[in-house]
DNA sequence: GGCGTTATAAACCGATCAGTTATATATCCG
DNA sequence: CGGATATATAACTGATCGGTTTATAACGCC
């Protein structure tokens, strides 16, 4: 069962090196040993990194002689950037704060009395 | 060792649970009932899903009787929709493909020349 | 064809995850 | 106090993760 794109991508982000990845493309396309370089991990760790972003959507891979470079593919960052846009919102504490209380009281959650 | 706040913020977003709970508590405060109630599991799993989103600082939780009702922070969403609004710049695939493409060309990535 | 380079695949490992059931804790009510 | 309700914790399980090492495949060059 192939989780949904959405979770894909929040799952690709999560990880600290494929987000550095992920920067380091916008410099433009690069090779497994170039994204390798600096995270000291190895090689095959990278494949499986690039492996994960693919899935997700977020890289594609070429074919140059014997590296396949990567290239950022930022339009699949957008669902996830639409999913938190609706938070907006709700970023300003007072707003937010002031929306929930109203909501709490109407659900009848909490008292509206001073805590004992 | 705890991960940095931003990959705690991306892991919890990466299950769709977690994101209905986040959706649920637009519409104001709950408990752990309340939000066990639609997704057919246990209110331990619920329990474990909300202590992710508290360590993500996506919640707070208080107290009102036996409840321990849930409260969003959407404030905590910010540095993840920076992060990724880092990235619009690179959605107008042409725009992208022709910063990629200027790049390649400056760190000799590519020959081109045409293919065979 | 054979060699070097680049990258993936396979097998394995310890850690974490998402769920369960069963048990404990906390709070209100009578 | 004792019981009911709401939640958390503990112990367990199967699956997935992030990494390793070893082996394999694709391509360019001589």
């Amino acid at each position: 069962m192939p989780p949904d794109p959405l979770s894909a991508v929040f799952a690709a982000l999560a990880d600290p090196t494929r987000r550095a990845i992920l920067v380091r493309l916008t410099q433009g396309a690069a090779n497994v040993g170039e994204l390798a370089a600096p995270f000291a991990i190895s090689p095959p760790a990278v494949s499986k990194h690039l492996k994960v972003l693919a899935r997700a959507g977020l890289i594609t891979r070429g074919r140059a002689a014997q590296s396949r470079p990567c290239r950022l593919e930022a339009a699949a960052l957008r669902p996830a950037a639409d999913w938190i846009a609706t938070y907006r919102r709700h970023w300003d504490e007072s707003l937010d704060r002031l929306d929930a209380h109203l909501q709490d009281l109407q659900s009848g959650m909490v008292s509206d009395e001073p805590a004992s």
